[in-house]
DNA sequence: TTAGTATATGAATAAGCATTCATGTTATGA
DNA sequence: TCATAACATGAATGCTTATTCATATACTAA
């Protein structure tokens, strides 16, 4: 019943540990959470299946924990993209730029934070509501300082999470073709979030 | 290997089929494809395991039958609202209110759209590209017209998708509290299409 | 009425897979 | 050098579950 999962103390441990999480990413992407055996982790980490149990009480518990690692790494990254001193529109430039280029770099993203929804819809819940609480926080100033249109700003959240995470996953399935044009998707939705799609009546 | 389903030809067979399709629909959503027994969806819809075989060669196959059914419907149901004499801009907004009643009424669909990257990934691709085309057919004429900025209409249909997408979901999440925001949340979209969401410098 | 077809049953089958466990092996501090 | 804890193994276990099948009933056209 113990969910929790037992991090290695020795150089070895630490090796095995890291290989058995990159050989889930890698497994997990290609075939999703239900679709991974246990077996197929270890296979491809290079290690006994009895291992695995050395470290994760579950299958379950080691993709939380993955959950959670993408959680933390993605808000790092973006954060670390963000110069705080410009004005929230190019902050939003910059994230989005930022998002995006996370997304290429990791194209197991969303198949583990999508695939919450149907392990533990909650998991799901949270990683959506605290992004979208990250978002409010940055744009508060903004909308006090008139830089931006007053309106519900969690609704603005969902907007743009939604339009991110839309043309990340676009990018990530038909990688190759799309990945060069991070330029032109940048640059179109920024078009969108300054002037709108309709021209004026 | 023949992965075609066998429709009914009699009356019973048909209300035995659509029990089916109804009992895995709700499965489904509670559960998950991969946590959904065919036993549970038997015995939801009140009919012997075997019974299931008569009708769907497999799971996947059900699977498949309801994600292009429901495809068609939510096609038919938006084109349903929209009348194509007024300007693209209030097609728009007739649109995505339509999208969202939809995702209200039919909580199930993420379940089943979503969950086909998990699934197979083709077939998550291929409802996404076709939304995509529609879409661009759409707001081709618009562009022409200059009724709407000069953008690639892909990347427009994948932003415009992503804004529904995600709003619908987030209001299914929290049912019962955002359910009665929808004017304020379709009031908002159109906002930033028509305004944008920053003030222009 | 009756042959034939569609529909229905649910126990049996067989395969897959997460997890356990009895048995090693390695590393290190004293 | 040796005791001890950490790490590693992979065959065995036991449960779950998709699918099959032998059998039975309902309907329909002639």
């Amino acid at each position: 019943m113990d969910e929790s999962i037992k991090i290695p103390t020795t150089r070895n441990g630490t090796t095995t540990f890291n290989l058995l999480l990159k050989a889930s990413e890698a497994c997990f992407f290609e075939k999703g959470y239900h679709g991974t055996t246990v077996a197929d982790i270890t296979q491809k980490a290079g290690v006994a299946a009895g291992t695995f149990y050395l470290y994760f009480p579950s299958k379950m518990s080691l993709y939380r924990h993955l959950l959670n690692e993408l959680s933390h790494d993605i808000r790092k990254e973006i954060a670390s993209k963000i110069d705080p001193s410009l004005k929230r529109v190019d902050q939003e430039k910059a994230g989005i730029r930022a998002f995006l280029e996370y997304a290429i770099k990791n194209p197991h993203m969303y198949q583990i934070i999508w695939e919450s929804l149907y392990i533990d819809r909650s998991l799901f819940q949270a990683y959506y509501d605290a992004f979208a609480k990250r978002y409010i926080k940055g744009l508060t100033p903004a909308k006090e300082a008139h830089e931006m249109a007053n309106l519900d700003l969690e609704i603005v959240a969902y907007i743009l999470m939604g339009i991110t995470n839309f043309m990340g996953l676009k990018i990530i399935l038909d990688l190759g073709e799309s990945e060069s044009k991070i330029d032109a998707v940048v640059d179109t939705i920024m078009h969108v979030l300054k002037h709108g799609l309709f021209t004026a009546e």
